[in-house]
DNA sequence: GGCCGGATGCGCT
DNA sequence: GCGCATCCGGCCC
């Protein structure tokens, strides 16, 4: 089984966000391999987005692997947790935000550096932590090169639109709907509702 | 289930 | 100091 060809994640961030839905993550940290399927994302889309770490245009510190061609990593650290991003386009400083994932290799890895049995990936540090990535090792890096890798997974039966999460104080950008998740699945922040047929997928 | 407060690391002002 | 793209436990239904 080969890598997953990244270049959808070239043109267009929002369809590159919905396209990421079900794509399987890998990790090899410290020779354990922990994996998942993408379940919730968020895009953030630059100087055209007063929530997105890049708005002022201007590269800093945190946020300079977001100017960096697609397909790099970004990670940054927030309230003492790790959060992952893919960037997107070849030339513009957008990302998508993995938010949740649907563990599926490496459980028991996952539940020792968790230190809990349940809501292992549910959130975007919750899952960093699963997959033991960190912004010291992580961020900078590229996909497909042995750090965080991605592969063919499953397709989401339905994917809906939402508001993105955490968001507040950011003017017009709070009412985006470029928050992602499969429809059904509870492997995505604050789940509510009804888990569907087969936890969403087809 | 929901709401709220504290812990937490780090970059910016 | 302050402000976060967060998480968890305690409380109260």
């Amino acid at each position: 089984m080969s890598y997953l060809n990244i270049d959808f994640l070239s043109e267009n961030t929002i369809e590159a966000a919905k396209q990421l839905l079900g794509k399987k993550i890998v990790t090899y940290t410290n020779g354990v391999k922990t994996s998942g399927y993408i379940t919730e994302v968020e895009a953030y889309l630059g100087t055209k987005d007063r929530a997105a770490h890049t708005f002022s245009g201007v590269k800093n510190k945190k946020n300079s692997t977001m100017f960096q061609p697609y397909g790099h990593i970004y990670v940054y650290t927030m309230h003492g947790h790790h959060c992952m991003n893919f960037v997107t386009t070849k030339d513009l400083p957008e990302g998508i935000l993995i938010r949740g994932i649907e563990p599926a290799e490496g459980i028991d890895e996952m539940i020792s550096r968790r230190g809990r049995e349940v809501n292992l990936t549910d959130g975007p540090g919750k899952l960093t932590q699963a997959l033991g990535v960190k912004r010291d090792t992580h961020n900078g890096k590229r996909l497909n090169e042995g750090y965080v890798d991605i592969y063919e997974g499953k397709t989401p039966k339905e994917i809906v639109a939402t508001k993105r999460i955490g968001i507040d104080n950011k003017k017009e950008a709070v009412d985006y709907l470029y928050r992602f998740i499969v429809k059904g699945n509870k492997h995505v922040s604050r789940f509510k509702g009804k888990q569907a047929e087969n936890n969403g997928w087809q």
